[in-house]
DNA sequence: TTTTATGCATAAGAAAATTATGTATATTTG
DNA sequence: CAAATATACATAATTTTCTTATGCATAAAA
């Protein structure tokens, strides 16, 4: 997923809210869609990426629909109401994350 | 270590960080030290925390001395020249993870 | 005197990733 | 035209990192 172990639980998070804001996408398109948005910083890798939509499916966050096109398969997922509640809730907790971990390695920034 | 996967792998540029600001510190006041910081929002578990410390000092980033204090035995950590190297670079890391996740999450904020 | 705080440690298990494959079609490149 | 790359999915073995549950021991507080 990238060089940094940081990286590590944000994926779910990353994917309901790529899902959030486009009607629906399919995993390939996900993976290049973050590369192009990180410029290459952050790239997912199929390992982590199928097992984490088949997860949010099975969790009721996502839906599927199987279409091909061009000859070729594609499982597009869309975003269902408790995808977009649980989206709302893990990005006020990486807001959260990201507030936290300023206080500790920032201390004089955070209080200023 | 807190409600929120979000930090996982975090644990080590957070204890590396407390020891480049403090001369030295042992386990349990690394505990009560980011409980501070964080207002409680933050809590390192001993089954995390101890586990991390070893291996920081088996690669050299930490250094080890132990003190008797009131009769209860304390394990001081030290960082390392090699610790503080490592220090700074998973800071950087932690900012860039910080800036690619904004431009994710956020992506019409960042740009502005 | 029992609970809470201080202080260390490890083992079993879970979660989430990496790495390595596997299958298949389409397109590009030498 | 053959080989490499891109598109598109999937899973299995392993690793990393954490949680949860213990265990030991002393000191202080309720």
């Amino acid at each position: 997923m990238s060089n940094s172990k940081l990286y590590k639980g944000s994926l779910t998070t990353i994917i309901l809210k790529l899902l959030n804001e486009s009607d629906k996408m399919y995993g390939y398109e996900i993976t290049q869609k973050v590369k192009e948005l990180t410029k290459g910083e952050l790239k997912i890798t199929e390992g982590a990426l199928y097992p984490a939509l088949h997860k949010l499916e099975a969790d009721g966050l996502l839906d599927v629909e199987v279409k091909k096109v061009d000859n070729r398969l594609r499982k597009y997922y869309k975003i269902t109401e408790n995808g977009e509640k649980e989206s709302s809730h893990q990005l006020s907790e990486l807001a959260s994350y990201i507030a936290t971990m300023q206080a500790l390695v920032n201390p004089k920034l955070s209080i200023e």
